[in-house]
DNA sequence: CTGAAAGCGCTAACAT
DNA sequence: ATGTTAGCGCTTTCAG
């Protein structure tokens, strides 16, 4: 039995114990150059006897590459940002980036807390969720000169490039399908999450079209942390007991939008001719309950795709490095919630 | 206005640009040793004029001390995922060090060539699901020399320390619990995943205290991929269909009980009196729904904890370094859907 | 309290 | 096809 390294391996051992340079075994392990079949096999039986692993610090510092994407989101409890993480995944796993995770928890603090932290890695790109950062935040994207990507988000000026959905239009076109079913008492409920700028884009969105129509939202009520499924059973409870005559609800997610639906099924509601009810997001999870909620898909999984495929293109030698503007267009999914026209 | 460096800052610019030497300025940035207030300042001043942020690549070569934490999980659509990276999070939010994820898809090929990637970056722990893995991949953590925490499960022989709970013990629980509550005719829901060593587990508590009793599984049924949701009601329905005696039905996720759960209130199922019903992960979705769901809290929250503590604690300089095994209690929450006893 | 020298483990660029 | 040299940007160590 050998006794294990006291110490971490280097080239020098594998060089030693192969008897070639350690040039020729950088070489071997990074597989460019030429190298002769021979030592190739020497080299790499050397490596594997011993254990060897490369030491990316290193080599990154010598290179100055870094194959490191930074990838900022604000919680991973939302079901949204899981699926966006998987997209980019997808892509990622082709080339030779990996990612790496940063949370803001939603504030602009951490966010920068986190952007500074990730940056110093000095990663090959750097995709983040939102276009509302703080000013250091976006003069470090700036002065960083990597490729950066903004996601889920296209309503505002992005710091280079940005993919995502139009959720002030989101809620237009939700506003719109709510008009044509013949809908007009609504009520909304959401997060209070001070920091949702896109709820909130979705929801300036639905009063305008609903305010050209003459509607206005009837009631509203906003809920933090818990159980999502529970407090969209207590939000809706609550908002019908202040006002039994509304005709729609509008959920600002579809957790909470399932769980009005489950109460009011509960309650012998008529849907979606009594009562209409949409979510957002088009979680997966809908299939599965009772009535299909009405929402509209998010398009989390493309949004992480496309943003990923961006920075690996980037990452190309002598790539083309302008801006790019993806906007995704997000559809309405009826369900059995939402009268068509 | 100062045109943007095309090249990224490094100590030597904000050397020069404070007129002291790069040593003075490194101490200032990592508020090491003693620095004269008034050099303090000049060179903070400096930095943030200049937009620096320090390269960590070059940091840790110098210091060979790397502040990341590399955690290995299966997946981020699983849920119980998120929970343990939320509570590793806020452990290592404290402290200097921080999460570097890494995904397997369930698989040993990945799981095997993510280790090789992140020990390649000679992180100061590895936070690794599971204690099932190559020969290679366990070679690797042990020829580390670093920390390392298998988590989820402690039916097995770990590494070095491990924190989780016992699948197997688990399984027994609940199979007790079942034969307590009077249930006879059981059915069994799950994954076909090949790689769930952990349901697995389960379920072999689960039939081992069944059969000391007498009883046997009476119907199964696997499943992968989907909506999980759905596929709980469409098992359910096959299940029921195959065999209208069974008494008792055990998924192997909340998620696909709460289907069931949904299908079976649908019908008009007398629950639990007529049928019982239990899943597994305590998720919080399960408040909520129109009964809740009997289950077990797989401790995911305090997994990550108490996983992120150990890898906090041995990073102390002279730590104490002997391995740890913390196996957690999981308790059933008997909800709406199984009889008490 | 501050600075100068040496080197972390690797790779780019240039030999041979 | 293989080896040599000179750093990458920082921190450690030792000297003032």
């Amino acid at each position: 039995m050998n006794k294990p390294p006291n110490r971490t391996l280097t080239l020098r051992d594998v060089s030693e114990a192969s008897g070639v340079s350690e040039m020729t075994v950088s070489r071997v392990l990074r597989n460019r150059g030429d190298v002769s079949d021979a030592t190739r096999k020497r080299v790499l039986a050397s490596a594997k006897a011993l254990g060897y692993v490369p030491n990316k610090i290193a080599g990154a510092l010598a290179s100055s590459r870094v194959n490191l994407v930074a990838v900022i989101i604000p919680s991973m409890s939302n079901l949204v940002f899981p699926e966006v993480m998987m997209g980019i995944n997808e892509v990622l796993e082709e080339t030779e980036l990996q990612p790496v995770m940063g949370l803001t928890d939603y504030t602009r603090e951490k966010e920068e807390k986190v952007l500074y932290e990730m940056l110093s890695w000095r990663p090959s790109g750097v995709i983040i969720a939102g276009l509302e950062h703080s000013d250091a935040s976006r003069a470090m994207l700036r002065a960083s000169g990597i490729p950066v990507v903004e996601i889920m988000d296209v309503d505002g000026t992005p710091v280079d490039s940005v993919v995502g959905i139009s959720h002030r239009r989101a809620g237009e076109q939700m506003g719109r399908a709510i008009l044509k079913g013949g809908y007009r008492r609504i009520g909304f409920m959401g997060t209070t999450m001070p920091r949702d700028h896109r709820a909130r884009k979705r929801f300036e969105g639905l009063t305008d079209v609903l305010g050209k129509a003459g509607v206005e939202i009837a009631e509203r009520e906003f809920y933090s942390g818990g159980s999502a499924l529970l407090k969209g059973r207590e939000m809706t409870q609550a908002l019908l007991g202040r006002d039994p005559d509304l005709d729609f609800l509008y959920y600002s997610n579809d957790l909470i939008g399932a769980g009005g639906l489950l109460w009011l099924l509960e309650q012998g509601y008529d849907i979606p001719a009594k009562i209409g009810l949409a979510g957002f997001n088009g979680l997966n999870l809908l299939k599965g309950l009772p009535r299909e909620l009405a929402t509209m898909d998010a398009c989390r999984f493309e949004i992480g795709r496309r943003a990923a495929q961006i920075i690996a293109d980037r990452a190309q030698p002598d790539a083309d490095q302008a801006p790019q503007r993806i906007a995704l267009e997000p559809k309405i999914s009826y369900g059995d919630t939402l009268r068509r026209p």
